[in-house]
DNA sequence: GTATCGAAAATGAGCGCTCATTCATTAAAC
DNA sequence: GTTTAATGAATGAGCGCTCATTTTCGATAC
């Protein structure tokens, strides 16, 4: 059986999609044509179609690994800045309290989020980003993926305030859930802004947003 | 000469944009084909060539539209909450201290902008900046657009938190520039999560944003 | 080792269709 | 009656996608 060994297979498919990432971040999705995507992979018409059944597969596909790169970023990132959390903290559903060790580092590990998007090499990944937001308003699947994305790192952040609170590191009147969104939407402003000029001054608005935040934590706190 | 009166002129264009701007925030500009527009305004296809060379065109007269009407919410809101402002306060360059004025009711003005984007009425809109925040990516002619109107609001708030500093009103340390960048990020992640999802709790994020930056408010500010 | 074979990998010209745009024609205004 | 507004079927360019064909390569025979 002249079969092409798996590794290959998962190869190709990485070539295509690397081409397709590289030409939505580009053009946008409904601006790249397939054309586009087998002249950037150097992969014939016919063999994008073995591996995906149509355009919209590959938009869904390229989505995907955005949003599990985007939850990485949460879950991994936050579990390496503190070794002390099991490292299968990835799971949902009914979980005692995955954030609380994490309190005492959030703040930094957040800033450290937000210094990430400066950096030169993420700038195909937030171009990407703006236009994964975009599509979201038109397509309920790709609505679905980063709404609940939205949600999780709410849930989150909310968890980890109200941890906080409880520590008296902050003032309790504070709204969890919304303090939450706000630090998502302050996410969400950086990397649109930073995406339509890389010469955004990373530095002084991470030092801003510290700035903002620092004065409301009281002595519980780091 | 038959010619046709310029108010029905004008009235005609409006029907084929206002026609544009329902398709384009419902399908994004390159998933919206000009039959939709067509069969949106009630106006046929010819007629709508004699309005504008191209679909490009049509786009570019939206995207215009759409930030006139931002700028028109900057410069006219801050106007109408101060009247002791003169109000021509539109021009750009070297004016005494058009913001200065302004200082007290700056920050009210602000939370009533991130209010705004809460109204039903504007859940379209939203919809179709963010489609305008994705195209900045790929055409320069809209990304001047939009940076330009990024900025225009950038140094009309560092102004003001400028002359607060220099009233005692925020603390002399924070770089105005940046918490201009962190407040316009604030309002562009509030659109996005309300586009994304109408329910998103308005007042309570407003009232965290309030929190936020209210402990840095010194004796110098109502 | 080499020749042969067949199944799967890979190709790319071409299919049907939709798109943006045009223009011969008709309707309406003065 | 003349001029312009308005129509909508027609056009060809370009799209997503297919499939008849060629290439590749492990298995088998000798």
């Amino acid at each position: 059986m002249p079969k092409v060994s798996d590794a290959h297979r998962q190869a190709r498919r990485r070539e295509i999609l690397d081409a397709a990432a590289a030409c939505f971040a580009r053009d946008g999705f409904h601006r790249t044509s397939m054309q586009d995507i087998v002249r950037e992979s150097g992969i014939s018409a016919g063999l994008v179609y073995r591996y995906f059944a149509s355009k919209d597969e590959v938009i869904a596909a390229i989505v995907g690994q955005w949003h599990e790169h985007r939850a990485a970023l949460l879950t991994g990132d936050s579990a390496t800045d503190n070794p002390a959390t099991s490292d299968s903290a990835t799971s949902d559903s009914a979980r005692k309290h995955p954030a609380e060790r994490a309190t005492a580092a959030a703040l930094p590990a957040y800033l450290d989020m937000l210094r990430a998007i400066g950096a030169p090499e993420s700038a195909a990944d937030l171009r990407l980003g703006v236009q994964v937001w975009a599509e979201a308003l038109r397509s309920p699947a790709i609505d679905a993926l980063v709404l609940g994305g939205v949600e999780r790192f709410q849930e989150f952040a909310a968890r980890v305030i109200r941890s906080t609170q409880r520590d008296g590191g902050l003032p309790a009147t504070l709204d969890p859930d919304a303090l939450a969104r706000v630090l998502i939407a302050i996410y969400q402003g950086l990397m649109l802004q930073t995406a339509w000029d890389g010469t955004v001054d990373n530095d002084a608005f991470v030092h801003a947003v510290a700035d903002l935040v620092g004065p409301l934590i009281g002595p519980g706190q780091a």
